[in-house]
DNA sequence: AATAGTTAAGTGGTCAGACCACTTGAAGCG
DNA sequence: CGCTTCAAGTGGTCTGACCACTTAACTATT
C-alpha cells in the first residue's frame, strides 16, 4: 500500500480495496473479504479499515450485513443520491437536469435500436399495457430495459443516478410517446427517434 | 441520541452532527468539536465518532487538519463526484467509457448550436490554430467551450469527470473534425452535426 | 433416516485505552 | 522585547476486548 508521507491509512485502504475489486472482478453482490482479513492483508488496523469501510457504505458502494459480511451494493444508491442531491445538484436548475436526463434516454433509445429484435419489442409493449404500473413505473421500467440493451453499465449509471434524484418533480412523456417509439423500432426507422425526442422537449416534459 | 433496534451508532453520530451544525449555525471553515468532546457528549466511542466524521470527511463535508481539530469544508464537494466517480468509472469498459463521452460531446455540439454565434464561432477557429497547444488539449479546450456554450452546468459536470478519467486513453477526433464541425456551425447546418459524429465513431475514434 | 435443537465459528458493531505526530500558545529565559 | 522550550490539545492509528447476529456443522430426538 502506497504510504507518502501525509497520506492517511483508511485513503490507502480505499484505494486497494478499489484494486480489489477490479482485479477480482466482483460484481454488485459480491461478497468482500472480511474486515480482520483485510486488516491482516493490508496491514492496517482493523479500524482503519472500518472508517474506509463505513464511507464506502455511506456514499453507497457497500452494503454491510451483520453476522453475515460486507458486500458490493446492488446498484441502489440510495445515499449517494441523496448526498449528491443536498451538495452538488443542488446547484443544478431542475431544467438543466431534466433536460440531460432526456439526453441519455434519446442516446440509450438510439443506442438500444442496435440490439433489439422483436421479442424485445414485444417485452415492451407488454410492459407498457402493465395495468398494475403507474405511468413513472412504466417509464422507468421502459428507460430501465432500453438502458439495458445498450450493453452501456456507465451510461445506466448516470442515468439511474439522475433518476433517482429526480424522482420527486420528473415527469413522464405522453402516452403516445412509448408506444412511438416502439413503432419506430418495430418498423426500423432509426432516424426517427431523434425527431421523436425533439417534440417531447416541448409540450409535455414535466 | 435517538437509538432505534437496528441503527448504527455512527448513523446517529452523523445526525447528531448535522443538528450541532444546524444548530449553532456553523458556517464553512468553523470548528467542530474535538473527536474525543464529541465522544462524551453523544456518549459514543470515539471509533464510532471518527467513523462518522471519516464518511464526512470523503464526502467533503468536512475538513480534518491533524493537530488542529475539524472544521466544515469550505470547498465544495468535488470529492464526492471525484470518489463516486472512481468507484463507478473503475467497473466500467474503456469501450463504454468513450462511447458516453462521445455521446456527451455530441449533445453537447448540438445544445451549443442554439446559442452560438459568429464571434463565437471565430473563438472556436482561433483556439484550433493556437499552435501552442497539442491535439489533446485543443480538443479539451474545444468541447469545454462548447459546453459552456451549452448552459448547462451538469452536463459540463458529467463530461469534465469522464474527460479526466479517460485521460490517460483517450483519443481526438480527427483533425478534420473540428473544421468540420465549425463549418457546420457557419452554414446554420444543425442536422450535420449528428452523422458528423457517426464517422467519427468509426474511424479513428481509438 | 429425517427432523428439530444445540453449539461453535465467523462476522460486523462498539468501546476503552494506549501511543504517535503535529499544532498551538503560554511560560520561561535571555 | 524577542526567542526558545514545553505542555496541552488534537487528529491518526493500533490493539484487544466484548457484544449481537448469522450460518453451518453437529447432536439428539423422533
Amino acid at each position: 500500500m502506497s504510504m507518502l508521507p501525509n497520506r492517511k491509512v483508511y485513503h490507502g485502504v480505499l484505494d486497494e480495496i478499489q484494486n480489489f475489486i477490479v482485479e477480482n472482478d466482483l460484481k454488485p453482490g459480491d461478497k468482500l473479504p472480511s474486515e480482520r482479513e483485510l486488516s491482516e492483508k493490508l496491514q492496517a488496523g482493523r479500524s482503519s479499515i472500518r472508517e474506509a469501510l463505513r464511507a464506502m457504505e455511506l456514499i453507497g458502494v457497500i452494503e454491510t450485513r451483520r453476522g453475515e459480511g460486507t458486500y458490493l451494493s446492488k446498484y441502489r444508491p440510495y445515499q449517494t443520491v441523496e448526498l449528491l442531491s443536498s451538495f452538488i445538484l443542488k446547484q443544478t436548475t431542475k431544467e438543466e437536469l431534466l433536460l440531460v436526463k432526456m439526453l441519455l434516454e434519446k442516446e440509450a433509445a438510439k443506442l438500444a435500436y442496435l440490439h433489439i429484435d422483436e421479442e424485445k419489442i414485444n417485452t415492451l409493449s407488454v410492459m407498457m399495457d402493465n395495468p398494475s404500473l403507474d405511468s413513472k413505473e412504466k417509464h422507468f421500467a421502459f428507460f430501465c430495459y432500453l438502458m439495458e440493451l445498450t450493453n452501456n453499465q456507465l451510461l445506466m449509471r448516470i442515468w439511474g443516478l439522475i433518476d433517482e434524484y429526480s424522482k420527486s418533480f420528473t415527469g413522464n412523456y405522453s402516452k403516445d410517446f412509448y408506444c412511438n417509439l416502439i413503432n419506430v423500432y418495430k418498423t426500423k426507422n432509426y432516424s426517427a427517434i431523434e425527431s421523436l425526442f425533439k417534440e417531447v422537449k416541448e409540450y409535455d416534459f414535466m
